[in-house]
DNA sequence: TTTTTTGCAAAAGGTTTGCAACACG
DNA sequence: CGTGTTGCAAACCTTTTGCAAAAAA
């Protein structure tokens, strides 16, 4: 089952396994970031045994072929998600509550950045994250 | 000597010790962010076993009263900067070159961002960093 | 002298690597 | 069947914590 998991696997040149649908499914499934830990977690009752190197493997090999993208949320591990559109994140100092938003501004900048800049050719990444409380943990403090 | 650091340092409320002089001189100096590794790499020379628990310590100390900011380059190790002036960064993917720049747009989104938000207040805190290849880089490749 | 800071040792995450057994194609 | 994937153990790296000696005010 699920056919267009497999597939999107097959399109990206990867061999079709248990843990690597799984993961993918459940990110494409979940569409917000989530950690190796968090992913095992929660796959582990449906895998026992499931492993976090393993984990870690297939996700660098998802980033790799451009099916998932990571991201550092905050100073601990990094999350990773599957990048429907383009899109970033607030997340909660608080609560780690993470939400999207859809303003970019990167393109904007780039090309401001690349003329006035010295030493550099292209701008390949960006990052752009916001962080601050959310409407609960407002309450609270 | 460095009456200027020091004040700097009683201003912040904290006691001045040789090796909160050396790191807060060094980078303010330098004035491009840097890892703890790299701190005590380029301090230890002339403070012998300075130890790389003691530059965190410092590190937290100065972030916590503002003097410092940590800003996540890459997915490695937390580098930090004496914010002088609002900016960001560029960093080379293949050689860690690290650049900055001024424009900034957090602002300009920011209260669309709120606005449009179902669980967020506030914003307190962004990031936004770009990666790609300098020229010299870009050469090799 | 009182409190804070420092260095050392050790621990605590997160992530990567080596290797043999296993499974996809 | 051959190559790529998995699980387990162990290593690695960055960052944090505990504690006693040393230093700042």
């Amino acid at each position: 089952m699920n056919k267009a998991i497999k597939g999107e696997l097959r399109d990206a040149g990867l061999k079709v396994t248990p843990v690597r649908e799984a993961v993918l499914e459940f990110l494409t499934r979940m569409g917000r970031p989530f950690t190796a830990k968090e992913i095992v977690a929660k796959l582990s009752p449906k895998m026992p045994g499931l492993d976090m190197v393993t984990v870690y493997r297939t996700l660098h090999s998802f980033e790799k072929e451009g099916i998932v993208k990571s991201l550092s949320l905050g100073q601990e591990a990094l999350s990773y998600e599957v990048p429907s559109h383009h899109h970033h994140h607030i997340v909660c100092t608080n609560c780690a509550l993470i939400e999207s938003f859809d303003v970019c501004v990167f393109e904007s900048v780039k090309e401001n950045v690349l003329k006035k800049s010295k030493s550099f050719k292209d701008i390949t990444k960006h990052s752009f994250e916001l962080f601050g409380l959310c409407k609960a943990c407002s309450k609270k403090s």
